[in-house]
DNA sequence: CGTGCTACATAACGAACGTTAGATAGGTAT
DNA sequence: ATACCTATCTAACGTTCGTTATGTAGCACG
C-alpha cells in the first residue's frame, strides 16, 4: 500500500503526463492542429492507450483549461486575502496574475486561445469561472474608486486592459529571455499603478 | 472594357469575397477547426472552386495575414508622421493600433492567433513584418525616453506592455458592446500615456 | 496457483481532410 | 460560327482523423 504510494509519486502518473505533454503540443499547434496519434507519439504511446486515461480529446482540452482556472481563482484568491486596501490588493492580484502568465505560461495560452475548441457546455463551465477570476479585478478597481484612490473613467474597461495586458505575458514570455517573471511583474505592477492612480493635482499629460 | 470594370467592381471579386469567409471563419474555429468544404458551404461554392483563386488553404491564411499587416505597417506610418514630438506621436500610434483592433478585429485577432499554422516559410515573412511594426513603439518610447518626457523602466518590455494591452481588444470587442472603438481608444492612449510619463516630482505610488 | 485488475498494444472502423483531374456552362473576341 | 477564357462543377485520390473493440503482459491478492 505505502509502497504503491510512493511508487505513483516517484514519476508523475499517466494521466499527469498526458496533461502535461498535451499542453506543450497544444501550445505548439493548436488542439484542432494536434492529433491524438501525435500526442501518443510524445508520450511513447499509442493513440488508443490515452483513451484508458481520458474519454476523448475534448476531455484532455478540458482538464487542461479546467485546472488553470483552479490555479488562477486560487492564486488570486490567495493573493489579495494577504494584504489590505486597494492599492495594495490591486498589486498583488496583478503581480500574482502575470507571474502565473509566466510560470504557467502555456495553459495559460491555452486558456485564452483554445476557448473556441471546447463544446457549448463545456465553454460555458470555463467561461462562468473567467469571468469571476475578472470580477476580482473589477472589484478591486471599483473599491479604490470609490475610496478615491484609484481614478478610473471606466471599471470594466480598464480591467480588461489590465487583464489583457498581463496575459499577453504567455504570449511571448520566454524561460530563456532577458527578463526574469519577477523583474517582468514589477515593471508592470509600476505601470499599471500609474495609470490607475489618482493624481490629486492635474493630469500628468 | 468599361463594363467589365464596373461589373467587377459592383460586388467584391471572387478572390475577396474568399478572403473575408475565411476570415470570419478561421476566427471563429480556428485554422486547422476550419475544411476548404466548410468555407465553400458559407460561399455557396464546392471545396474544389476554391483552388480556381487560391493555391491552397495555406495561401488564404497567409494572405490574410499579409494584407493585415499591410494595413498595420502603412496605418501606423501614416498615424505618426502626421504628428510631430514623443506624447503626441505615441499618442497617434496607440490611438491607430486599438482603431485597427477593433475595426479590423477580426483579421486582426488572426495575426496574432495564428501564427503557429503558417509554414516555416511564410511565418519568417510575417514575423519580419510584425518585428518592424513593433520596432515603431520601441522607437517612440526610446525617443522619448532619450528627451526625458517619458520614463521607462526598460523600452522592449513596455513597448510589449503597450502593444499586447492594445491588441488584446480585437479579443473582446463587440460591435454592438456599450463602448465605441473611439471611446476606447481614447481611454487606452490616457492610461498608457499616464504610465510612461515622467512625473517631476515623486512618483505617485 | 489462479483470478482479476491495471495499463498498455494491435487492428480496424467510418468519416472527414486537402487536393487534383476532368467536364461544362456562359460569356467574350475573332 | 468558332474558338477561347473564366469560373464553376462532379468525382475521386490517398491520407489522416477520433474513436472503438479486442488482446495481453505484469502485478496484487486470495
Amino acid at each position: 500500500m505505502a509502497a504503491t504510494v510512493v511508487a505513483t509519486h516517484e514519476r508523475a502518473d499517466a494521466a499527469e503526463r498526458i496533461l502535461r505533454a498535451a499542453i506543450a503540443l497544444f501550445r505548439e499547434r493548436g488542439y484542432h492542429g494536434s492529433s491524438m496519434r501525435t500526442l501518443a507519439r510524445a508520450l511513447r504511446m499509442e493513440a488508443a492507450s490515452l483513451y484508458y486515461h481520458f474519454a476523448s480529446k475534448q476531455d484532455i482540452l478540458f482538464a487542461i483549461l479546467d485546472r488553470t482556472l483552479d490555479g488562477l481563482l486560487d492564486g488570486v484568491g490567495r493573493a489579495v486575502a494577504a494584504v489590505d486596501g486597494p492599492p495594495a490588493r490591486l498589486r498583488a492580484a496583478v503581480r500574482f496574475h502575470v507571474l502565473f502568465h509566466a510560470h504557467r505560461q502555456h495553459e495559460a495560452f491555452l486558456s485564452g486561445s483554445e476557448l473556441r475548441s471546447l463544446t457549448q457546455a463545456n465553454l460555458r463551465l470555463v467561461l462562468a469561472r473567467r469571468d469571476e477570476y475578472e470580477r476580482v479585478f473589477r472589484g478591486l478597481l471599483s473599491v479604490g474608486a470609490r475610496a478615491g484612490v484609484f481614478q478610473v473613467g471606466d471599471v470594466r474597461l480598464t480591467a480588461m486592459a489590465i487583464l489583457t495586458m498581463c496575459t499577453g505575458v504567455a504570449t511571448w514570455f520566454s524561460d530563456r529571455g532577458r527578463l526574469a517573471p519577477e523583474s517582468i511583474a514589477d515593471r508592470y505592477v509600476e505601470m499599471i499603478l500609474r495609470s490607475v492612480t489618482r493624481h490629486p493635482k492635474g493630469s500628468p499629460s
